[in-house]
RNA sequence: GCCACUGUGACCUAAUCGGCAAAGGUACUGGUCUCAGAAACCAGGUUUGAGGGUUCGAAUCCCUCCGGUGGUACCA
């Protein structure tokens, strides 16, 4: 627009034809431009970065969210991941914390040599080149992060320090090797820890997992089960309960007795007794039978002249049975009697063994006693196969036969037919017969762990080298502490078939450390999941060479404060990492015992699906809205026009094609209204329901406050830092603005830094919006009352929609960034009201409402109450009873 | 099956210690502005899944049922 056509009047603004046309300051919010212009400034001003000069005195903070794996795209579960943790950690800036809020790259893993086997590209360089990818997304949301502590895992610098803790622990016993049945992915071709397995499948690729006997690396986390398990209480409060629950679940202590059946004939290699764990010892006179699982290292031997034909067949099939089939509800119960008998430990009774489908030899002592009276699984197998049920425990008021009953009773009772022990309650019984047992050695108490020793070994390249050399002289040898890191090389042929590391013609070989003949290097590496086990020390002084990271750094910096993450690691991330630490405390490392303070598991980002009946799922930019149609689309592809299905909301996946792009995003709304939107729909632990609307909506709030600020900037900058009017007549305008905003301060410093209730703090700032959006500026005291107001919503919002809010923070003529100004402070005497208006009920109904001083006495209130038509008309000519009065809320007179 | 969480206007959500239910947003309807539209601004609507209990008073606490979400599933 030429310059002469312009009228431009008295406040700066610009007319074109009687129409507001431009401003000084353009009326319309548009975030391009803006965005850019203050990521830049504040890399220019380097002012995210932790430990900067003078920040000794000040408290430290550590805000961390999961690391992503990098994957070569942001997705929308990421953008509400960074989005909390950057108000967290801008908050705390402002509130005068030396912040750590680093961020870095989980860079091992499938995906990266699956992509080189299809595509050719060396698993590094696929890796890096989608770090400088995600990093730009992330870059352009405006994410506060200290870029300087960027780590990658697949850094030699990062994993040569694992490769140091990996023989440390070895050194310990921590790690070590043993053959055992494991899960085994045949799509990923490789092993699998049992926590990532779901379902009797892997993980990643959900492909059925089956069983093979290999030797392994395992870390030995049963060790520290009871120590996982016992402090989990001090977490509470800090973590989500739910959390809490899982691991307690998969940890799943249990305690009980073990107890040894001496064989009626001593087995071959000398074994006198099988063992078994039971939780319920006080059954013991009720054990008619013994199982054991197909897998139980005895079962060979205990195979019984015409039996053990039938034995091995019966074990072969069980053992041929996937994981899925044998966890299935319907899995019909089967056995095989042994042919070898045990003997009752307490009355000498004979007692066959039978091999049985549902005992499992990874829980216990892979044998069970069978108690069919009071198990449902014995029961059920007892009367398959003709066993005897004999009742030991009684229910109280009730006379159980075990030729009649129906079911197992399996609740507490009073023990019968149990010789000495006849008359116990159970629960007492479980003691009194463990006792007894230990007198003769014939068991004792035992505790047992549902959790099993993690796995690590993976066969696969892109993982950390497990640094161990094999010697057929000198057995397993740790590599030598000066050989560290063990590079992965670089030359490798990627097939698909095999572990490429065992393929290579050359790397394996070395010399043995100890007698320096020809050795093995081992060809595994290290599940992926170790590396982010310990990523959160590594920040704490991320270009550390003498070792995982420096004792200073990490005795300032850990715990960290605030961890936000999925819900997906409940499990697996969070109990290895606190496994570590407690390894690494145990080494001298830490002092800490737990790693993460306070987490946030957040919710998932789900978008309803759009399924045409030609060409199935759409994009959603695939999908034309019908105009005047709400909620009706139909197919975009060329020459279809049918209308598409519009599916429930749904977790945002590739596969369903209902995801929205971040960047898209961003190029549309600004990363302001991105990053408030997912801020602001929903709490952050609840599921998120992407909506263009909801996104609009955000966009609009910026818009409103950007506007009120270009309308009226010459007025708010006149009264600049000027104090705002506190006192003033009753009801008084400018006195209510400036209280409200008090309020506000309250209200949003609580919400965004105890209660992370993100939404309600963004509603909180629109209502003070909206109030200002009533309040007339007439003279200078009503300008610096609204100056003080919207200087306020600017600090607030600043953690929130941190670009516009710099812009805003300049055109109201404030000095140096609004990201480092100090958090906004309340005045206790001003968020609460002098008058408050009392809800008056009469027999608990609500019948009018009073306004009074919130100091007023019981008194007081009721004679002002009496004063209004609506209670008075209640409780004339009716007995007041009773008068319940809560001070500065409510007055309840109760009449008869 | 077991464990945990959860159910509030058309939709998402708020009500922090048992004390006025709906703050905030979206959608919708009407209006202002406009030649018209967009944008912006202004105005408008229900009784907390069902039933029972405790209480002066219940969305909130207790019990039963129904629905949803997540975890776990022969763990002896």
């Amino acid at each position: 627009m030429l310059a002469e056509i312009l009228d431009v009047d008295l406040l700066g603004r610009c007319f074109h034809g009687g129409r507001l046309y431009c401003a000084a300051m353009d009326e319309r919010y548009s975030p391009k431009g803006i965005e850019e212009k203050w990521q830049a400034r504040w890399r220019e001003g380097n002012v995210f970065a932790a430990e900067a000069p003078g920040s000794e005195s000040k408290p430290k903070y550590y805000v961390l969210e999961m690391f992503p794996y990098p994957s070569g795209r942001l997705h929308m579960g990421h953008v509400r991941n960074y989005a909390i943790g950057d108000v967290i950690a801008r908050a705390r800036r402002m509130q005068g914390f030396d912040v750590l809020h680093p961020m870095g790259w989980d860079a091992f893993g499938l995906p990266a040599e699956n992509a080189a086997i299809k595509a050719k590209a060396h698993p590094a360089d696929w890796t890096y080149s989608n770090i400088a990818s995600m990093r730009v997304t992330q870059e352009r949301l405006g994410l506060s992060y200290d870029w300087a502590r960027e780590i990658a895992t697949c850094h030699p610098q990062y994993y040569r320090w694992e490769q140091q803790l990996f023989i440390q622990m070895f050194e310990k016993g921590l790690a070590y090797r043993k053959g055992a049945f494991v899960n085994f992915c045949p799509s990923c071709q490789t092993v699998l820890a049992n926590e990532q397995v779901e379902d009797g499948r892997c993980w990643r690729c959900e492909s059925v997992v089956t069983q093979k006997e290999l030797t392994q690396w395992f870390f030995k986390i049963t060790q520290y089960a009871e120590e996982l398990l016992r402090d989990l209480d001090g977490l509470e409060g800090g973590w989500p309960d739910k959390v809490i629950a899982m691991q307690k679940n998969w940890i799943g202590k249990s305690t009980g007795a073990a107890i040894r059946f001496p064989l009626r004939k001593p087995l071959a290699d000398g074994t006198a007794a099988l063992e078994v764990f039971t939780t319920r010892p006080d059954t013991l006179m009720g054990a008619t039978f013994l199982s054991i699982a197909a897998e139980h290292p005895l079962l060979d031997q205990l195979s019984e002249g015409s039996e053990a034909a039938k034995v091995k067949a019966f074990a072969e099939k069980v053992r041929s049975t996937d994981k899925i089939k044998r966890g299935a509800v319907d899995y019909e119960k089967e056995g095989q009697f042994t042919g070898s008998y045990v003997m009752h430990p307490i009355t000498g009774r004979a007692i066959p063994v039978f091999v049985a489908n549902f005992v499992l030899m990874e829980y216990g002592t892979g044998a069970v006693m069978a108690v069919p009276a009071h198990d449902e699984r014995d029961f059920a197998f007892a009367k398959k196969y003709g066993l005897p049920i004999e009742v030991v425990i009684q229910k109280p008021g009730d006379k159980l036969d075990g030729a009649t009953m129906e079911a197992a009773f399996t609740e507490a009772g009073v023990l019968v037919n149990s010789g000495a022990f006849d008359g116990i309650p159970s629960e007492d019984a479980k003691d009194k017969i463990t006792a007894a047992l230990a007198r003769d050695g014939k068991g004792e108490a035992r505790v047992s762990f549902r959790l099993r020793d993690w796995l690590i070994s993976r066969q696969r390249y892109w993982g950390a080298p497990i640094p161990m050399i094999h010697c057929e002289a000198c057995g397993v040898v740790p590599a030598p502490l000066a050989s560290l890191p063990i590079e992965l090389p670089r030359d490798v042929e990627f097939t698909g078939e095999g572990s490429p590391l065992a393929n290579h013609p050359t790397w394996s070989k070395v010399a043995c450390p100890k007698c320096g003949k020809d050795a093995r290097r081992d060809t595994d590496t290290m599940d992926t999941f170790v590396e982010s086990s310990w990523y959160y020390l590594r920040f704490t002084s991320a270009r550390h060479e003498q070792g995982m990271f420096d004792p200073r750094a990490a005795a300032r910096w850990m715990p960290v404060d605030q961890y936000i993450g999925g819900i997906e690691h409940a499990v697996l991330h969070l109990l290895y990492a606190r496994f570590f630490v407690k390894v690494l405390r145990d080494l001298g490392q830490v002092k800490i015992a737990e790693p993460f303070t306070r987490l946030l598991s957040q919710g998932m980002v789900c978008k309803e699906t759009y399924r045409c009946p030609e060409h199935d799922w759409r994009y959603p930019e695939e999908a034309k809205a019908v105009e005047g149609q709400a909620g009706k689309f139909i197919c975009g592809e060329e020459g279809c026009g049918k209308e598409v299905v519009v599916g429930r909301s749904e977790k945002m996946a590739k596969t369903k094609r209902n995801v929205i792009e971040p960047l898209s995003l961003i190029e549309r709304y600004g990363a302001d209204a991105a990053r408030m939107f997912s801020l602001f729909v929903a709490p952050p632990d609840n599921t998120l329901d992407y909506s263009d609307a909801a996104v609009e909506g955000m966009s609009r709030f910026i818009g409103r406050i950007w506007r009120y600020v270009a309308i009226n900037g010459d007025k708010l900058r006149a009264a600049g830092r000027a104090a705002p009017p506190t006192q003033g007549p009753p009801g008084d305008p400018m006195v209510e603005l400036v209280r409200l905003t008090h309020k506000t301060i309250k209200k949003v410093t609580e919400d965004t830094t105890t209660r992370f209730r993100f939404n309600t703090a963004i509603s909180s700032v629109m209502e003070l919006l909206n109030a200002l959006g009533e309040f007339k500026l007439l003279a200078p005291p009503h300008f610096s009352a609204a100056a003080f107001a919207v200087q306020t919503i600017v600090k607030l919002l600043s953690p929130y929609c941190p670009h516009v809010c710099e812009e805003l923070w300049q055109e109201l003529g404030g000095i140096g960034f609004a990201c480092e100004q100090a958090w906004p402070v309340f005045d206790p005497a001003l968020v609460e009201d002098d008058v408050i208006t009392l809800a008056v009920q009469v027999n608990g109904k609500l019948r009018g409402t009073v306004s009074i001083a919130r100091t007023a006495s019981e008194d007081e209130a009721r004679a002002a109450a009496m004063a209004d038509k609506g209670v008075a008309g209640h409780v004339e000519g009716k007995t007041v009873k009773k008068v319940v009065f809560v001070p500065g809320r409510l007055l309840n007179i109760v009449v008869g």
